[in-house]
DNA sequence: CTGAAAGCGCTTACAG
DNA sequence: CTGAAAGCGCTTACAG
């Protein structure tokens, strides 16, 4: 025997009024006498009466719900913190806006089509975000199609939209003239697959720091995060610059760890020999050698792109179709101190 | 101008039957003629039409919806990859059976119990996933009053129900052995704070190895996580037992790196001085020294809970009312290899 | 085999 | 200030 649901219908049958007046009074419209609005509060909040969700989808044409893409692989990566920081930040904000945030992941790798698709169709949620790099031109304009707000974390060269980003360039152009002003006199720099967007703008950033300066650098780039790949990589670039005397990580996670593992197995001495990467995690601080990194906030590029959704959700005129958060560097002395 | 929205009516007009017709069809239910169910297929294949889900949760009365509530800090902490992990796995798992999943965190700190009363009330979601250590005894009462599904990833000791955990003790029993059998004579056991029921069980689990191997050792727990505590407590370890040659720590994320920080503070020669830790992460191969840790399959938990919560949800027996999953001791050398 | 109608629990003009 | 009624987009007995 459980107990009888509560729906409007019993509050307004307990307050004695029709269930038009209790709406209007949850809703806070205006036109109801203080007392009946009294009566029916007290009632809603002794039973401790919500609305059923559903029933006001229905009924308002929307959910109070976005949704984020996650890839299948987030449990299981390194990245796992990153995602978790932006996933947090995300339902955080969202919260703070009665809104929800619901969880899009293809039950087996890839196949994220399908997500968007039902999603998308079925009005689960009323707006989206996206990490960049896991969608591909076609199903983004499916989505903008279906009149479906939408807010990428990072941008995609294939496909312009709203978004929100940090300036890759900028990040890596500062990085590199930290480097110079720790001495280095012959960097080089070891990039992500240069299909990324964002790999292509750390390059450069590095290439053009190094230009500014008058001195010269390698640069190695692989062409998929695989192990194998990436310790290839660092092999060559050692082998084919002999002279090189700090390297400038283009990536976190795994990709980091691979090449420091190479470089240990070369036996590269970190005393002398300088190291920079990009992205910061909490777990650098406890690394040999203390790696010096950029760092990405995370948490407020969720902020910003929930907040921006939000926006976009309510109709509310953008003042930027984009943000650019800003990054810093974090200098943890495995690139020495700056002599200048 | 934006495209009408499509709805069943349209598929129906289409077709030019009813929409019950069609309704039947897109649910498999017998007795339509083969030409019809093919007429209507093809156009909804064509349109690509999926039926609203705030209406299909209206009429069945259940959202498809499974919640999950994360602590606040989930974010920001070194534990981000394990929620990550976990949340991935509970995606996923919660996909694969048409559900999808809402994450519930409170917008400001602490606060979970109005979390929980809102989306509880408002019927947005048909079950619950909660770390067990996430909740006071009354919110959980409230909400298996409230008739929600419901079930927890670890063990509350003020609350029975339904858990997916591991079985600490036998874990902490396992590592110690594997400390004696590395040589180790005089271990030492820092925990965790003891309100927490696994860190009791672990502790226990540490001492009742050590009985049964008739050696003797020295434990310390700390009141909270937080640095200062615990780096205190490692250096009362340290000072008031001169005579320990290893240390097992109870629990991974910061508060290792804490209880690490100190004992290179402390000049710990690694190479003699025995280190094992409870959960593991990817990193662990990268910090120096190599950690010996207990593995916990967050992966493998989160499925097993949420396939729980789907039978609980649709009401199917479950064989046991709670589910203990194995852990493995990962052997990275921080404590020596067995001698045995 | 097919359709008309009631119902799921809300909101919102509209009439009084 | 209050209520009756229609509508949101589905499903499901029920009648034919």
């Amino acid at each position: 025997m459980k107990p009888k649901k509560l729906t409007i219908n019993e509050i307004a049958e307990m307050a004695r009024v029709s269930k038009g007046t209790v709406s209007k009074i949850l809703n806070n419209k205006p036109g109801i006498s203080q007392d009946t609005r009294r009566r029916v509060m007290d009632i809603v909040g002794h039973l401790d009466y919500f609305p059923n969700s559903a029933a006001q989808a229905l009924a308002y044409q929307r959910t109070n719900n976005i949704g984020l893409v996650i890839p299948h692989e987030a449990g299981i990566s390194l990245a796992g913190s990153y995602w978790s920081a932006l996933i947090t930040a995300i339902a955080q904000t969202a919260a703070g806006q009665n809104y929800n945030l619901m969880l899009l992941t293809p039950h087996i790798e890839g196949d994220l089509e399908q997500v968007y698709d039902s999603v998308l169709r079925s009005h689960k949620v009323d707006g989206l975000i996206i990490g960049a790099e896991l969608v591909d031109k076609r199903s983004l304009s499916r989505i903008v199609l279906a009149d479906l707000p939408l807010v990428m974390v990072g941008q995609n060269s294939e496909f312009h939209h709203y978004f929100v980003d940090i300036n890759n360039h900028r990040a890596a152009y500062q990085m590199t003239e930290h480097m110079i002003e720790c001495g280095k006199r012959h960097p080089a720099f070891i990039s992500g697959p240069l299909e990324y967007q964002y790999n292509r703008e750390r390059v450069q950033g590095f290439t053009d720091a190094l230009a500014a300066k008058g001195i010269s650098g390698a640069t190695g780039a692989v062409e998929a995060y695989d192990t194998h790949q990436i310790q290839g990589e660092v092999l060559r670039l050692l082998r084919d610059n002999p002279g090189i005397d700090s390297l400038f990580i283009g990536a976190g996670g795994e990709f980091m760890l691979d090449v420091i593992d190479q470089l240990r197995r070369n036996h590269i001495n970190f005393t002398h020999f300088g190291l920079a990467v990009f992205d910061d995690y909490p777990y650098l601080n406890f690394l040999n050698p203390r790696l010096t990194a950029v760092h990405q906030p995370i948490h407020e590029m969720g902020v910003a792109a929930t907040t921006m959704l939000m926006k976009l959700i309510q109709n509310q005129s953008l003042d930027h179709p984009s943000e650019i958060i800003e990054t810093h560097i974090v200098v943890r002395g495995s690139c020495g101190e700056p002599t200048t």
